[in-house]
RNA sequence: GCUCAUAUAGCUCAGGCGGUAGAGCACUUCCUUGGUAAGGAAGAGGUCACUGGUUCGAUUCCAGUUAUGAGCACCA
């Protein structure tokens, strides 16, 4: 006789056992219709879900966001069946809903072409169509292994046997013929699903996310509650599209690559100037934040990175190199082995800590060649790296200072959204558990005292020491991850390194590695799509065109570029032959804050006539008047 | 690295079931001197990514290589 408890708090007696969709009926017929799934004590349930005592129960319909995840998978299981149904002998292995929508993996000889992505839509909006009543139902394990063994499902078997845990009851969601192992919640029928999804694309991906196992074609699916939120999602990525920084960065003629250096940028002569500009934006804060800064080789002996360990770890992805003495050296794919010399070099005293040591190093990995994408990951990039060696009681108050140091340089990059994430020690990695513990607390502790939220991966640490990690949110949405901080005993044990403490003796210190940027390379790429190319002025590469409308002005264009040029603003001119419309959206399209247009009127008065990117006319200034305009 | 796809002018792309290619924009020259998102005309520009194979003949078909794209794996 259970009593259900509604989440508006009213309840509701029964005198016997009820499924939600009982419930919804009790409601209301209207409701009942609208019914997806139910969440019962907290926990999402099938709307057949048969509830036996006092339970808190909510309906899920369509308006719920756990409703979304279900259509997704829900998409996922018909997509399969359509796929089944289309190419017979074709293996199911797994198929979830993800952010935006589902995937399934196959296993199957021949590739998935587009056309057959169009005709497995085509079925499956079939199987919405027949509306057929998705069912669970329960089976001890060793019937389930022999049923999927039975149709040829060799990777269900392996599901069943590996993946869920022994003891588990295994649940199996049948739609008319078709059925799938599943823990499931789904909804009541396929028909639910109704038009609000598309077949996306096809890539590989390999059996249980390990390399060495088969790859499997995975198809990518999306799916919404209807058909305007897929059009809605669609536009969004035709906007994520446009605002590609390897689209912009040819446009706004920033940088190239080239096929001979694969993962190396070349930069043009706009995309170098904002580069230098955020490299001295950089050096600003790191100064007042009482950094150093120094420049260390990029080539050194092999001997350094056995030491360091990175020969050991990363060897393969290293560039290394012969030369005629048959000395091998490498090309360094971090800085801190680098640093490490430098504080080793001369002696230090407990005085000189904390030492805050940057440099922008410019470091090269051998990515593998798939990773390889624009400049967000390359094979040549430069890191805003610094190295802090200090005493274990001053450990917790450094890594306090680069947080916030982060926190507020992201701010200024229009960047609030910042997520933290903390990655402890790793089963590959150097050093005692006793280590690792006072470095990890150092972290989570200095986290826990500024109050900020982070979340936790475990075994994701740097072989040397544990790791933040700072995940910026763009002005779309998606996650980028930069800024990193980690701290380490491990590197300074390696290299015995020392300073003389206040009792005379030798100590050893404790190493932070930090990086704000990260890549300056990336950073650069995430700004670009962030800003959509639109930079602030002090940020653009060009801050203002001048520009004449008749050949007689341009000795007065000249003059005012020179001028504002003195003034530190960053100034072309375009003297062309041609209207002025016409320059007007060129110099729009390669997005240059302000335009000023100079005619007779204003050589007459001094002035030039001011043009902001956005179109706004902001009238006619003196020059003094346009230069506090920029620099305000 | 793995799977699939792609590679034609500086850029964006068309084309050809095998007989050495075309558009728009950009570029050069000329006309035009025009007040806030495209004025007009003419011209120049390509070993159709690279290397092999099939063929009388390959940019087109086949194979390999390289690069790029979407994912997967990796990311000190």
């Amino acid at each position: 006789m259970p009593q259900i408890t509604l989440p508006d708090g009213s309840q509701r007696d029964f005198d016997k056992s009820v499924s939600v969709m009982d419930i919804a009926n009790d409601i209301g017929p209207g409701l009942a219709k609208a019914t997806l799934a139910g969440k019962v004590d907290g926990n999402l349930v099938d709307a057949s879900f048969v509830i036996e005592n006092d339970a808190k129960v909510a309906i899920v319909t369509s308006r719920d966001d756990a409703a979304l995840e279900l259509l997704r998978h829900d998409a996922a299981h018909v997509m399969a069946q359509a796929v089944q149904e289309l190419y017979p002998g074709t293996q199911v292995t797994i198929g979830p809903a993800i952010e935006d929508g589902f995937y399934y993996d196959f296993a199957r000889q021949d590739p998935f072409t587009p056309e057959d992505l169009v005709e497995i839509e085509k079925r499956m909006r079939e199987i919405v169509k027949r509306d057929l009543p998705i069912v669970r139902e329960v089976m001890d394990r060793e019937t389930a292994k022999q049923t999927f063994a039975d149709i040829g499902e060799t990777y269900k078997v392996e599901i069943i046997e590996e993946i869920i845990p022994e003891g588990e009851e295994v649940s199996i969601y049948r739609q008319g013929e078709w059925f799938d192992v599943c823990r499931g919640p789904h909804l009541p029928s396929t028909g639910k699903l109704g038009d609000g999804f598309k077949v996306m694309k096809v890539a590989g991906a390999y059996w249980r996310g390990d390399s060495k196992n088969e790859m499997l074609q995975r198809i990518y699916g999306t799916a919404w509650p209807d058909k305007k939120q897929l059009k809605a999602y669609l536009h969004r990525l035709e906007e994520a599209e446009k605002r590609d920084h390897r689209k912009l960065g040819r446009q706004l003629e920033l940088f190239h690559l080239h096929e001979e250096a694969p993962g190396s940028v070349f930069w043009h002569p706009k995309g170098w100037t904002l580069f230098n500009l955020l490299i001295n934006y950089m050096r600003k804060r790191q100064e007042d934040a009482g950094y150093i800064e120094v420049n260390t080789p990029d080539v050194m002996d092999r001997s350094l990175w056995e030491t360091s360990g990175h020969w050991e770890n990363y060897r393969e992805h290293m560039f290394s190199t012969q030369t005629e003495d048959e000395r091998v050296f490498a090309l360094k794919p971090m800085n801190c082995p680098g640093s490490v010399l430098m504080f080793a070099q001369g002696l230090k005293s407990y005085r000189d800590l904390p030492l805050r040591m940057a440099e922008f190093g410019k470091v090269h990995r051998y990515e593998p060649s798939g990773a390889l994408h624009g400049l967000l990951r390359v094979r040549h990039f430069t890191q805003d790296d610094a190295h802090i060696y200090c005493t274990e009681a001053q450990m917790e108050q450094e890594c306090i200072d680069v947080i916030a140091l982060v926190l507020d340089i992201y701010k200024d990059f229009g960047f609030e959204d910042v997520v933290i994430k903390f990655s402890d020690r790793p089963e590959n990695r150097i050093g005692s558990d006793k280590i690792w513990d006072k470095l990890e607390a150092a972290l989570t502790n200095a986290l826990d005292s500024m109050q900020l939220e982070y979340q936790t991966f475990p075994g994701e640490g740097a072989f040397y020491g544990p790791k933040l990690e700072f995940v910026l949110r763009d002005a779309i949405g998606r996650d980028w991850q930069c800024g990193t901080l980690q701290v380490d005993m491990n590197l300074p044990e390696r290299f015995d390194i020392a300073y003389v403490a206040e009792d005379g003796d030798r100590h050893r210190p404790v190493m932070l590695h930090r990086a704000l940027f990260g890549s300056l390379e990336r950073f650069f790429g995430i700004l670009v799509e962030h800003y959509e190319g639109k930079f602030p002025v002090w940020l653009s590469p060009v801050q203002a065109v001048v520009m004449n409308i008749t050949d007689k002005q341009a000795p007065y264009v000249e003059k005012v570029e020179k001028m504002l040029k003195n003034q530190g603003i960053r100034t072309i001119s375009d003297l062309r032959n041609e209207k002025v419309g016409f320059k007007i959206r060129e110099h729009t399209l390669q997005r240059i804050p302000y335009m000023l247009v100079v005619g007779d009127r204003e050589v007459e008065e001094e002035r030039v006539a001011v043009r902001s990117l956005g179109g706004e006319d902001l009238g006619s200034l003196a020059i003094d008047k346009f230069v506090d305009l920029v620099q305000q």
